[in-house]
DNA sequence: CTCAAGGTTTAGGTGTGCCATAATTTAGAA
DNA sequence: TTCTAAATTATGGCACACCTAAACCTTGAG
């Protein structure tokens, strides 16, 4: 009789999370120990018996020596941790006025203890928002995601008018560098000219030119309309 | 080397609120085990540990058989909580238009969660507000209490014009039935008279006549002037 | 096809946090 | 002084989340 399914932990929930972003970045959503382990920065041993965990709560599927690889039933819950994540990061940032910076860190534990009520009313109080600040699309409630496919700026041809869209969160030092010349999410961008070889990308903003560097001009992410 | 101090746990703030309200309602700060335990619905043994807990930390003195008394710093810690608890309340109703009788569940939990960053953002947003929406006084960051003393409207003599200003956040259902009536904190309050043994005391509101129980009657804290 | 390299899993154990029951001690009133 | 209610210790349990060490698979180079 030993139910030792217990209870959706923080740290199930990180797992769950850890493992739908590895997921993403692989072709198959399957993820090895080995890399969920340097990720959330445990041993693989740990990583093992936290996988078994999540598997009697139905939230993974694990093949030894294969990978992991969530069910529905965890991507809901990694979707609805992204969901709270990406809700109170904008929140903390547009109502509250915390720096960029801060409020990941904010949101990293705020998201594990987060109500479905109180979730809602900052949803709403935000006008249930697609995109976070750095463009990072908010799963919906019912977990479907928001916005169609996104071109990295620099595979755009040259006369290409498109929305800058996304930037990765992990990178403050570009979305820094981007909003001190007000290239921010949402901005029209007209591409006037490609360098080959890796050069920079020529771009106007506004009637304002500018030229970005190739690792730059990979990273942000465009809807051409 | 058996450094058992650990840390100012969950746990560790709720014993220090409690202790803080229970010495309040006693004439000295001196709260015995029994009445904690009821009040935290845990066992007197452990309280007795937790209690030994708080020593160790530096926030509570124990004299055994005598009762549990905060240190300064645990009063500093206890008070700190209680800011952080009733921000969180006036917050959430006044900014996210929780409903009064939700606040208080959501703030029980996020209380231990915030950090100091969003503490004064979120109070710098709110206007460094002296009061929650229960009317109960929020401490300030250094340690002080707003506001006067209340009396208990069942404690107010026939004829008495006073202030409504604050009502237990743990009674939801109260705060619910009077603002039903539209008696909400800061309305102005006549007593025009009162059954001895029990009885209920009677009171006219804007223009309008109501009757309250004597449980309520005591709940409700008034400013006289 | 073999075998070592390296990823993966088990086994066993640590430390924290919080609480419970049962037995004992103490204070204070009768 | 005796007794009782309150408080305390002693002991133990359970959940969580890790770790190290050692055994264990899998794969791919040869």
């Amino acid at each position: 009789m030993a139910r030792l399914e217990t209870e959706r932990s923080r740290a199930v929930e990180d797992y769950a999370k850890a493992i739908h972003d590895l997921a993403g970045a692989d072709g198959d959503g399957s993820v090895g120990t080995n890399s969920l382990a340097s990720r959330l920065d445990v041993t693989p041993a740990s990583v093992s018996g936290m996988v078994r965990r999540l598997e009697s709560l139905g939230l993974a599927e694990h093949t030894p020596y294969r990978g992991v690889r969530l069910t529905g039933e965890g991507e809901r819950v990694a979707l609805s941790v992204i969901r709270r994540h990406r809700l109170l990061e904008t929140f903390l940032a547009v109502r509250l006025g915390l720096p960029w910076d801060r409020v990941h860190a904010e949101a990293e534990v705020l998201e594990h203890v987060l109500s479905s009520e109180l979730e809602s009313a900052i949803a709403a109080d935000l006008g249930d928002p697609e995109r976070d600040p750095h463009g990072a699309p908010i799963p919906r409630s019912d977990g479907t995601l928001p916005g169609g496919q996104l071109s990295a700026l620099s595979d755009l041809d040259d006369g290409t008018v498109a929305t800058f869209v996304r930037i990765p969160d992990e990178r403050p030092d570009m979305l820094r560098w981007l909003s001190e010349r007000e290239i921010t999410p949402g901005v029209v961008v007209t591409v006037t000219g490609r360098d080959p070889f890796g050069g920079p990308t020529r771009i106007n903003v506004n009637g304002t030119a500018h030229s970005l560097g190739s690792e730059l001009a990979s990273s942000m992410g465009m809807e051409v309309g």
